[in-house]
DNA sequence: GTATCGCTCGATACACTGTATCGACAGAGT
DNA sequence: ACTCTGTCGATACAGTGTATCGAGCGATAC
């Protein structure tokens, strides 16, 4: 008697299943309206503090019926990373032809939005990300890097190379993301980093076995993560500049 | 996990506590045999099926038994991605002088032991890993990189480069693990990726907003993961290489 | 040899989590 | 006016991390 809900829904993603129609309620729902709420869960209180019990209460809602909008909680996630990927999609009328620039631009977008969100990083490289916002910034990163001279015309290369690129990106931001939550839990400020480096790093590195990295650790100035993050992005541009064959 | 509230800031990390002394009893324990039951529950089920109850149920004994040997779940975290760590340091005898091997050996490294712990690089890139053998680890990567012409004596650009050449790999390790759980969930084999191409997909490559990600995606060849990733490792390389100044 | 102390163990409890189930109810169709 | 059908959400289940605290035991003191 109960309609069961085609099983092959496990298999449909997200992106191709229909919202239900809207109802007139006492507090109406969407999926707008769903992310929303998740969003601002998420960068008040971190992805720990996304629970579909909450995000239901954010809406004064019952926590089930959000099962109508969404077969499951990691789907609520891949639509909330998918409202991030909104934020990165370059506004095509600022693509210069400069191919470097434009991937400066969208590493540029990509980071803000990621301090915008800090839960983002923790998203990306998960799951597979194919929301329709997520391919527009793909296909973005595809454009500006197949005007590069030495991959127009070479989708293998030009696919080697967005990989590696995105790899960068995944990598560099989770780092650093994580890093910047672990020093606020510990109330580290940026300038006293080696003055509170903790105990047992400091006893680590004095046992001498570790000669490059207490000379990193001793050594001056550090750098802004944002400057940081810049200069690895040089490398991987004079990486992809350097491919030919 | 859930009362995340306690953090315990400033306290020492597990790495600087020593462990409580070993007892005899009906089941005596160890850091060492916690994390090796967690790691082979990891190994199994991936890090989902990694929970206190059931480490404790591996060892039979009960939940709060591993208290005394770790202060959280965080940290028996910590403690597993640190021993997979250990299988990354290079052996000291193959490391050339050639750093451009030297940095293909470790990321080769790295990505076996991916192999081995699917669920490493979830952990890869999260909180900072301060462990012995991460430490080793990162030290290995600097002293290799260390030889590299344009970075000896430059301790600034070698922390740029070593960054970056990190970043890479969390980055593309976790893409990939990522990727090869998805496709294994929905028993999609690699050779048959186009054939078996969500029917979404299709539809949205369709639409022809996406010319570059079509033709990607159309053209012929799939490379397996593994040369997919070296190739990427090259363009870091030669990303570092290019670093002058 | 006995008494005491201190410490470890783990059962129980608490506050959560994601989600399956299913009775009750409301809106549409006849 | 009366079904019928589909939505809603209270309740329930099986799990989670971990705080608490009484019981019991090993080592020490007398």
């Amino acid at each position: 008697m109960t309609p069961r809900q085609p099983v092959d829904s496990g298999s449909t993603p997200i992106w191709a299943r229909p919202e239900p129609p809207a109802r007139r309620t006492p507090h109406p729902l969407s999926r707008e309206l769903i992310v929303g709420a998740a969003l601002e869960l998420a960068d008040a209180d971190g992805l720990e503090g996304v629970s579909i019990r909450r995000v239901a209460a954010a809406l004064e809602v019952g926590p089930m019926r959000l099962y109508g909008y969404v077969d499951t909680k990691d789907e609520l996630l891949d639509l909330m990373a998918d409202a991030v990927y909104a934020e990165i999609v370059p506004p095509a009328a600022h693509l210069s032809p400069d191919w470097r620039a434009g991937l400066r631009l969208i590493a540029g977008l990509t980071r803000r939005a990621a301090l915008r969100h800090e839960w983002f990083p923790e998203l990306l490289g998960g799951r597979p990300h194919l929301g329709p916002h997520a391919l527009t910034a793909l296909e973005a990163r595809l454009s500006v890097l197949s005007t590069v001279p030495n991959l127009t015309g070479r989708p293998a290369a030009l696919r080697r190379a967005a990989a590696a690129f995105h790899a960068y990106l995944v990598g560099a931001l989770r780092t650093e993301l994580a890093e910047r939550q672990a020093d606020r839990v510990e109330g580290r400020s940026e300038e006293q980093w080696r003055d509170a480096m903790s105990p047992y790093l400091r006893q680590v590195l004095d046992e001498g076995r570790h000669p490059h990295l207490a000379e990193l650790v001793v050594e001056g100035e550090h750098p802004t993560p944002g400057a940081e993050f810049e200069a690895g992005l040089e490398i991987v541009l004079d990486g992809i500049a350097a491919q030919v064959s």
